[in-house]
DNA sequence: AAAGTTAAGGTCAGTTAAGGTCAAAAAGTT
DNA sequence: AACTTTTTGACCTTAACTGACCTTAACTTT
């Protein structure tokens, strides 16, 4: 039962220093990081992007060089309607399925949908299900997330 | 004869940590599974597709690569969640649209589940969504509806 | 100022560690 | 014999992790 990932490691600390954070933004090192951890720095730009995507509603920016940087902040949480809009954007005709999942996550933690509604939504687009249609699942994904989105939006 | 079957020993082994465990849910490996009863690692997936289905009572959610696992969780037994396993049984491998949504308004009215989640359901089942996906739509809508019942469902 | 050095962060391909699928062989049943 | 269930193994996909190599920026030296 011992098995620490040292990814899921990592993502706790940083969401622990963001919480922190009044600004809800943080700036870190790197190389410190790496450190701290005992890891190879490549290992951060793994965590980064696995679980701080736009998608989960993070924003990296960063500097190389002499004193350089990684700057992490959480975005600020729309309305339901705009992050819907954004959704149905960046969705598109297809979506994989962590892909998905990060956007059902993150309606969640913005207290946009419950925790039921996430794990329902989250049944929806798993692999099993979208298995089951034999053609293209990313394409019938899509679909389902997009009505589903719209179906809790519906007033 | 006495045959001891050893999908038949996996199934107690599993079912005695579920007994033990206060959340109804474990979480195990399936190599090391494999491992302690000296099999190869897809019987694993035998007995979980044989014994431990949603009919059964159980849902299995799991997770690939590096630091993989296998969760197990016994559904919730009672009045409400017998209409659960009834539902799975009258939809089976197939349902049609109208049957779907019969379904999911009944839930609803019996207060199992609310408003909006009635509204997720049915957007998902719609055939919109599923003529999406080219193949067998009602085969499709089955393996959606019931998954979504046990998402709602799991505690 | 130009060149060199050092201190960052970025990319990517490769390795390892899981779990998943499927079809065929073996075992058991009727 | 025919049928069903169990068991196996070859092959696949995904996630985590690593290291070699690359780019950029700041600092130092000539």
């Amino acid at each position: 039962m011992v098995y620490i990932r040292l990814s899921d490691e990592i993502e706790k600390y940083i969401k622990a220093l963001l919480a922190q954070s009044p600004s809800g933004e943080i700036e870190l090192q790197r190389n410190s990081l790496a450190v701290y951890f005992r890891c190879v720095p490549s290992q951060i730009n793994y965590v980064l992007a696995t679980r701080f995507t736009l998608q989960h509603g993070f924003l990296i920016e960063s500097r190389r060089g002499g004193g350089g940087y990684l700057r992490i902040s959480r975005l600020p949480a729309g309305t339901l309607e705009e992050l819907a809009r954004e959704i149905f954007e960046f969705v598109g005709e297809s979506v994989s399925q962590p892909d998905a999942a990060a956007v059902i996550k993150r309606l969640e933690t913005e207290g946009l949908i419950s925790v039921r509604e996430s794990r329902l939504m989250q049944a929806a687009v798993s692999s099993e299900v979208i298995k089951e249609s034999s053609s293209g699942g990313n394409r019938m994904r899509a679909a389902l997330l997009k009505a589903m989105v719209a179906a809790v939006l519906r007033r």
